[in-house]
DNA sequence: CATTTTTCTTAATCTACCTTATAGGTAGCG
DNA sequence: CGCTACCTATAAGGTAGATTAAGAAAAATG
């Protein structure tokens, strides 16, 4: 059972129902993704919201350019999708590419609504979630106007060691906002002191 | 009837019985307040969840240094708290200040839950709201990390000329991550431009 | 295994933004 | 109304971080 790693993840914060589970088990759609694969380009509607199961995903934007600059990375047990566009049903000015081989599940609008009207617990599961992904973001906002780039740097280090270890550099870089020779210059002087 | 403004607000949203107008009315306190009045300092629990009738409240981080950086405004039908401190019920970081003399809406934490459970409607409601505040939130991270502070400032003066006309430059500069020097050199490029 | 692509580093030059200081203007407040 | 506090502007000098370029190391790809 492919969703089992997402109805592990959901009964561990509130515990399901049969039907419960039932539910998240024909709502979400398992998918495989090779690395460099995209499941969202800039111009496309995002029709999915996304559980990573396995791999590694990043969320980013493109500037006028052509620099990438990351919002979100994504690993295992970790949501990621472009929320605005998801309700809005506009066009998303972003991308969301896999980093490594991986396996995520992906939920429909028209599935995500009808498991919130049919089993109203998922609200309030999804209204959490939101509030704490809205919570690190402000700190990210807070984080951004008040503090160098080596605060950051040290922070992210700090915050997300498994992230760390797992991509480069200049993935890194990317989030920060900072260019990645800079963030080889911050490194060194760590090191040296 | 203080919560007129609110009960208008939500239905606005979504259609409200009579019932749910009811307990809107029962659960969310009035308070007035005068200018530099804080309803939140660092090192208390946020124990309110603010919805504005009148006025502007400011919500910020004061650093090591002592300086203020603004994470939120907030004016007329707007929401403002530190949703972490609130859930999490622990110290805040943050300041709520009025900028001039007001008048909120304030629900606690158990009248909140008591709602959302007597009343799955605002559950739903809540999600949203929140899904815009963090689709926003998103918005500026990306704006900070790919931006320049005279993008930013222009960007700003765009999507919100009422708060824009209304506050001073010193507020916008530290919402803006720049200290009022620059953006006053800022203001005065883009004048003779 | 060989080749291509990406990553990390270093260094020089350049720019966005900060710091400190000064001063006139504007608004809050008794 | 007048005082005081805050706000805005300006300018000189300083620092964080960008840009460009180039080479070596590491990793992806076939």
């Amino acid at each position: 059972m492919p969703t089992q790693p997402l109805i592990e993840y959901f009964n561990n914060f509130i515990p399901l129902s049969e039907e419960e589970k039932q539910a998240v088990e024909s709502n979400f759609k398992p998918r495989k993704l090779k690395r460099r694969q995209f499941i969202l380009q800039e111009g496309e509607v995002s029709k999915h919201n996304t559980f990573v199961v396995e791999g590694c995903l990043k969320m980013y934007l493109i500037d006028e350019k052509g620099k990438e600059h990351n919002l979100q990375f994504a690993i295992e047990n970790w949501w990621i999708g472009d929320i605005g566009s998801f309700h809005s049903e506009e066009p998303s000015r972003l991308y969301i590419e896999a980093m490594e081989n991986s396996e995520v599940l992906q939920i429909s609008k028209e599935d995500q609504l009808d498991l919130f009207v049919k089993h109203p617990k998922f609200n309030r599961i999804f209204r959490v979630f939101t509030e704490n992904a809205l919570v690190s973001s402000q700190r990210r906002i807070l984080q951004n106007i008040s503090s160098t780039a080596e605060e950051r740097y040290l922070d992210f280090a700090q915050r997300y060691p498994y992230l760390f270890n797992r991509i480069s550099n200049v993935q890194i870089a990317s989030y920060l906002g900072v260019t990645p020779e800079f963030l080889s210059t911050i490194r060194k002087k760590i090191t040296r002191s």
